[in-house]
DNA sequence: ATGCTCTGCTAAATCAGTTTAGCGACCACT
DNA sequence: AGTGGTCGCTAAACTGATTTAGCAGAGCAT
């Protein structure tokens, strides 16, 4: 990679200058005293030989890398972390900066080998980001320089991104409300193990938070709520089979994530009922099958692409210590219509 | 991010040794007269202090920087990004080093500047990775150092790792015909553009290939042809109603990928057909909505994770020329029976 | 005693930048 | 004439590693 490329030496030389002039010109010093001819000529000169800085050189001095190191638990296990990535990624190439990847797996192995590895290249700060929305601490180790939660929150209060489940909570809550929905609304997706440990997931309670809080307000209980172990599609196929067994049919389900509400809809096809005619389904996340099921589904985006971007933003321009809460856009699609009758 | 580290010059003075003879005892350099008591010692002092070389300065030196450049046209819009990702970042861990991701985005300013952030970090390799398997051209600036094709060939003859498509439209055919299916197997999915234009996809073409090699091979033709301009489920859905419209209906359908497998679910849950009962499906790619359709859809498996790892292997410890096939597993589920009557 | 080799180790150069300290020329002012 | 300041620029130190060239002393043969 990289043979023969030019110096600043070079540069110099060609300019008939010191390495000194050299570097002070291309860095674009400020309050120095050299003429606007020697600036010519040094530009001139590193525009003819093509000059690029070694930047292990210069960090070696400088101790800046232009370099962000994103470390993650888990990054392919979710469709969303490729969209987390890309939005850092843009962000970063926006401040020239570029990303330096990493996976823990979860296990305390590897996160001591991708701390070691991110200390030695040196980055200049470091984005730890959770595939679910949720608190952890963050390795002491990395404390030394920036760093910034992503998707996650931390107990010592460093800056942090995570999107806005209650207010998307809300949103839904609003959405069902607003078309006459009120007494046959129904949630599935209630999980203990989610709601009561932040170490698990933040977003269950917000999201519940939010819903209730906006049912509440309107004098308005829930008809059932249905608990998964998981959010899978199985799951809430389950989950809407024995909503269905029961006396009194929903008007409109809440899913608590998209998976679910893919499996509700395969147990509304099978018993012969049509959404949004018969039954309203909205949900969370905007996975992409949400626009692929038909009738397409309406749901509340995770911005993971805007979180990415936030994240680099924050680490690299600074910004507020208190959690940043990207919102969470409501999709309207097809799976939404008043109550039948 | 990383202040006072400990330099080779603190572990030389703390052993009582030249720095010379520190760096040699920690790179384990064979041919060295150094007693075995040097080595104790420069090992203890490393120890004590908690040493860790300084990678820019060693690669200022030495111009390797144990890192990798992970260049690729898309990485957020599929959801199999993360594990190419993934595959590539175990095998470095392995090797001891690290990816630093870009992403060109298909623009040609953003490939220039990635390219330069990424020539500039002197990076040891290149992995230039497309998110479809087709041909690409490599710009000629990374061609001064290793480089691997993940995802893609190019004309180059550049060592370069892709699926085994073909492979994989013989196991989905074989499938079919070991079941008895022989004589109403229809196809959906043929794309013109997609098959005929290598540098838009190698995949519809070797898949085609396969599944027509070992049908002619049992002298068994395609009941139907169904082209869709695009992979979506909803042409899935439009060619397997309009397969459904003619008189003879399949016994089986093959669909390019699952999302057009999963709109042909839709077309025939709509039309009361049950899946494998009254038809089987099998499709290709094995994107995570395969296992969570009811019934589950049997596909060959796009191995990402298996690609990217082969790809940092191949970079860092050289390989063979030609394009490394890397095998589509099947994944026998559900939706597969012999034929009704 | 001299020359030779081998052993165990080190001084100094090198990589390519940034940064500090300061030099010589010129001008103005007292 | 001497002093001080500004201007335009440069030499050299510095970052932290690797690597080349070679030194001092011991052992051995002649």
């Amino acid at each position: 990679m990289g043979r023969n490329r030019a110096t600043l030496a070079d540069v110099a030389r060609r300019a008939g200058l010191s390495k000194t002039a050299a570097s002070m010109v291309l860095n674009g010093r400020e309050g120095t005293r050299l003429s606007a001819e020697a600036h010519q000529r040094v530009f001139a000169a590193a525009e003819e030989l093509g000059y690029r800085p070694n930047l292990a050189a210069r960090s070696l001095r400088t101790r800046k890398t232009a370099t962000i190191a994103f470390v993650s638990d888990i990054v392919a296990t979710t469709r969303f972390a490729g969209d987390l990535i890309r939005g850092a990624l843009d962000a970063a190439r926006e401040r020239d900066h570029v990303l330096l990847i990493t996976e823990t797996q979860g296990d305390a192995t590897f996160e001591q080998y991708a701390i070691e590895a991110v200390l030695d290249r040196q980055v200049d700060g470091v984005i730890y980001a959770a595939m679910a929305t949720r608190r952890l601490t963050v390795p002491a180790a990395i404390l030394g320089g920036p760093v910034v939660l992503l998707n996650a929150t931390s107990p010592d209060g460093l800056p942090s991104v995570v999107p806005d489940d209650e207010g998307a909570g809300r949103s839904v809550a609003t959405a069902l409300l607003e078309l006459g929905h009120r007494d046959a609304i129904a949630l599935i997706g209630r999980n203990r193990l989610k709601e009561d440990d932040p170490e698990v997931s933040l977003a269950a309670r917000a999201r519940l938070h939010g819903i209730r809080q906006t049912l509440d307000e309107a004098k308005v209980g829930l008809l059932a709520e249905c608990f998964c172990t998981e959010w899978l599609p199985e799951h809430g196929y389950a989950a809407m089979r024995s909503l269905l067994s029961k006396p009194k049919r929903p008007s409109a389900i809440i899913c608590m994530n998209d998976r679910l509400a893919f499996g509700a809809y395969q147990a509304l096809g099978e018993a012969g009922l049509t959404v949004p005619e018969d039954i309203s389904v909205i949900s969370f996340d905007d996975d992409p099958i949400a626009a692929w099921l038909r009738p397409s589904l309406a749901t509340t985006a995770l911005p993971h692409e805007q979180m990415g971007r936030r994240a680099v933003e924050l680490l690299l321009d600074g910004g507020a210590a208190e959690p940043s809460l990207v919102p969470m856009p409501l999709r309207r699609r097809r799976s939404l219509a008043p109550p039948a009758g």
